[in-house]
DNA sequence: AGGGAAGTGTAATAGTATTACACCCTTGCG
DNA sequence: CGCAAGGGTGTAATACTATTACACTTCCCT
């Protein structure tokens, strides 16, 4: 599932807002690393829709991602969701479900891990960090009542810092 | 926030599917006294629409409410949306942001604590269950990136304990 | 050359949620 | 009593999110 990412320590923890990427290069390499590894095409539409994704400092609808390539060429939503089906996929990009929007992923994931998105209420910016104490409490809660886990889903709405002190000043 | 809850100790722990609601009654009691803390009316639409879900033993969209409403006379979606609201704040209904949905909630919730909302993917029943170590990770991560944690959304996609059962029989 | 898997472009549609507005009904006053 | 304010209702319209269907292409393998 998870795959390889060509783009390894990228950023050194986590803690970094997950603001307008460093690298966008090096997302697109890890894109196409996937599809390479699954002798599929890394199309141009791919690239574009992974390309703003990475250019922006916060998830995007999938609207507005159609808006923004509109604006060259006339694009259709449901071209941006088959890209965006791939890119998460490719474990480049997640979906918010709490926002039903889209952003870039800087890390490398393993299996089993549990991700934590904590999303700013007040400017909107995602910042991924995993957690081993979450994911034991998920796998300890599936335990006891014998439910078999696939996936997680782990959202954590508040203020990030920026905003706190930006607030405080 | 939490409010109070006229129905505790339902459901002695966890690990019960959320299935059928033992006791309607009781989770009305709940909404009824919710409102009455906050001197507002706890109204028909409200009542109608808590009852609905604590029937069932699946999470429903708003607009699968809206039929099951409408049956007896024509409600519109946004009526639906007014009630949930009303109930999400009372605590006594959730929505499960990965499917859009949402579930009457048997349980006392406190602030601080976070509930794993587990889905199965066969059945598509929840069961939610508090887990400490969650929480303990999910306020790790926030600390160490200076985030102010507000509120959490854990969900955890996979297999209940009866459909696994079933697969392998 | 032929066949199949995968992508594209376009149109239409399904599904989820909110806004706007006119009206009602209670509560708390002057 | 008169009447304003806050909250709920009912209705209509609209905005926003996501999927299905289909005709056409492209690439790869044989
Ligand atoms: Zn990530
Ligand atoms: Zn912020
Ligand atoms: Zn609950
Ligand atoms: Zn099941």
């Amino acid at each position: 599932m998870a795959g390889e990412k060509a783009h390894h320590e990228r950023c050194e923890g986590h803690g970094h807002a997950h603001s307008p990427h460093s690298d966008v290069a090096a997302m697109i390499e890890c894109a196409r690393a996937f599809a390479a590894a699954r002798k599929l095409p890394f199309t141009e539409m791919r690239a574009r829709v992974l390309t703003v994704l990475a250019r922006e400092e916060k998830p995007l609808t999938a609207y507005e991602i159609t808006d923004r390539l509109s604006v060259s060429k006339k694009v259709q939503a449901v071209q941006v969701y088959r890209a965006l089906d791939f890119l998460q996929e490719a474990g480049c990009v997640h979906r918010l479900a709490s926002k039903a929007s889209y952003f870039a992923c800087d890390h490398e994931h393993h299996p089993g891990e549990a991700v934590v998105f904590m999303v700013c209420s007040q400017c909107g910016t995602v910042q991924e960090a995993p957690s081993d104490l979450v994911a034991q409490g998920l796998q300890g809660a599936a335990e006891h009542a014998g439910f078999k886990p696939a996936y997680p889903i782990v959202e954590l709405e508040g203020e990030c810092a920026r905003c706190s002190e930006t607030k405080a000043a």
